[in-house]
DNA sequence: TACAGTTCGTCAAACGATTAACGTCAATCG
DNA sequence: CGATTGACGTTAATCGTTTGACGAACTGTA
């Protein structure tokens, strides 16, 4: 069978107590150096293993910690959220309970009371994109950081690309690269990084005196939508020299219409991408030029804020914070001054 | 604070055990009905939740999984296998504790040893493509099934995809549309998908009396080795009417490649992938006819395996079994007969 | 001798459940 | 009438730790 605290303490020839004290080192003035190096031999010897159910029973602290996702089976973004995560967790050597809610209310509340059930220290809720969400209420009073996502109220700790940032760089650097005429293609679902990608889009181009804006959009976000657009920015008048696309997936669709055109990329055409998909972008032809969304970062932060570090004892920083993440430009091959 | 079993004792007027019993519908014949409504209510009334790391102490039993993944964060196949596992345990009420190894051996036995000393009733290994594994020896006396990957010695539980199975359909299927030039388009790695694939492709040719088989190997399963196997292929004397590539990646390049070249597809050139990569084979121009690697159903496969049943008593069947998971055709755009 | 101070360990009560084994009381039986 | 049975609950041990309170033995001091 597993072996005890009470099996130590016996090879020892001492008392569990004594055990206990001894190698959870707080032995100091209370055990002779001697008999500690005996009870530490015995628990080598025997290769004791504290059993942590027993301790979090006792001390209240699981050292675990419950992660929800919202569906995490749609996106290739949830790797890396998770992985970001659990090396903390592992860091602070703590453990993931993870569980997975299909975007449904009910059935998340249940899970978050059998999470409660197994006392857990804390909560990770993580959205699979950027969006503002609801907590159930019996997640409301506890502790809870919320991972690409947002309360409406802002009660909680978040963290979030920084979408505006990221298309701001996305959009300056075609400018800067000379591109004057640059369109924008987009979704007509009403999402957070929609809004604040295409509010970057206008201030960049304001900012740099080009008023003559592009914006098309189409439903979903996704490569059929691009291919659509791009057919309706050739049927336009005059093309843009660069174009921003809302998701890599558009840009892929883009991509495809415009070499259909008979367009060259980037020499007739920049195509600008953002999300950095994974498996996707670097595989493009060219590979896609795009901004990075910071997933395994995240989920790093929202560890960390979660779990505190054991040996750094002051408590957290007051009052709920909001964090945006920086997203990064990616520069591959679809991007370059016009005409080249 | 939290209520307890004590607590709803006292407000019903009854012993601890008492409350025990009724709640756990043990109660049979040993509490008038009556007793057990009232003692119903207490735990009503002050919603009672049993603490199941108590429970957990004393029944020696958990109904927690520890889910072992070797590099997550790489995959966009990850999230199906995970919410398919964690799909099973939600409905036996259990929980999955998620650790994610970066491949170190190391690093993954005391992940395994912090599993242990949380009394998981037992492991999932998983891998992010097929493979044989090594298992860390403190993980061998477990419970334990392999998920997309094998052990040398067959000792355990497994669940993979059906590489042959599903390379020999697609290769079939080009067959059977009339398609007699078709050509492999894979890898110089020695993995087990690639072996297999590579083996049903030249099966299928030899049954079906086809005997010019074209085989290009590039260095990694990724777009750019596609696109320069079928610069090969080009220049090659007679142009095959079909391929079938190891990857969809490396189809991508290889559409890539024969677009550049001029050809129509599927009119000119049919092409199959492999993997049915999420947010790449569909969005793809034309939408890629690809084979499923059906992960939400392994990570079903293994989480149900691993978890008992709670109402069929019946014990397990005998001895380690492994299975290969069917991989479906997926149709899409991009192959058709020849000449069409 | 008596008393206070150290030093070194142990006792025993938690933590919050589960569950054999055991009362107690009333009804029933021979 | 004494013994048996059944119905209804409780007692107390247990799971494996942690930890405040206590105690014994020894040293030094007046």
């Amino acid at each position: 069978m597993r072996v005890t605290l009470r099996d130590v303490a016996q090879l020892a020839g001492v008392s569990p107590a004594t055990v206990s004290l001894v190698l959870n080192e707080r032995s100091e003035g209370r055990v002779s150096e001697e008999l500690a190096a005996r009870v530490r031999n015995a628990a080598a010897t025997l290769k004791y293993r504290p059993n942590l159910l027993a301790r979090s029973l006792r001390t209240q602290e699981t050292r675990t910690f419950g992660l929800i996702s919202r569906d995490i089976a749609t996106t290739p973004f949830a790797g890396a959220m998770l992985a970001g995560a659990q090396h903390i967790a592992w860091q602070r050597n703590s453990l993931l309970l993870f569980v997975n809610s299909d975007g449904d209310l009910d059935h998340e509340r249940t899970e978050v009371a059998s999470l409660i059930q197994r006392q857990v220290d804390g909560f990770m809720l993580g959205a699979m994109y950027h969006q503002k969400v609801e907590i159930p209420e019996n997640l409301q009073d506890q502790r809870l950081v919320l991972l690409d996502c947002v309360d409406g109220a802002g009660r909680y700790d978040s963290v979030v690309p920084d979408e505006y940032q990221g298309a701001h760089d996305a959009v300056a650097l075609l400018v800067s690269m000379g591109h004057r005429r640059i369109a924008h293609v987009t979704t007509t679902d009403q999402t957070i990084a929609a809004t604040e990608r295409l509010r970057a889009y206008r201030d960049v181009l304001q900012a740099a005196g080009l008023g003559n804006e592009m914006v098309v959009r189409c439903e979903g976000g996704e490569a059929q939508g691009g291919f659509a657009a791009m057919q309706q920015i050739l049927r336009g008048p005059a093309l843009p020299t660069a174009i921003f696309c809302y998701t890599d997936r558009m840009a892929m669709g883009v991509m495809d219409a415009a070499r259909e055109a008979g367009l060259r990329i980037p020499a007739d055409l920049s195509i600008m991408g953002f999300d950095n998909q994974p498996y996707l972008a670097d595989a493009m032809r060219p590979a896609l030029t795009t901004i990075n969304l910071p997933h395994y970062e995240m989920g790093v932060w929202a560890a960390s804020r979660l779990i505190p570090h054991s040996d750094s004892q002051d408590s957290e920083p007051a009052g709920p914070t909001q964090v945006k993440a920086h997203c990064a430009v990616v520069m591959r091959d679809s991007v370059a001054p016009p005409g080249t």
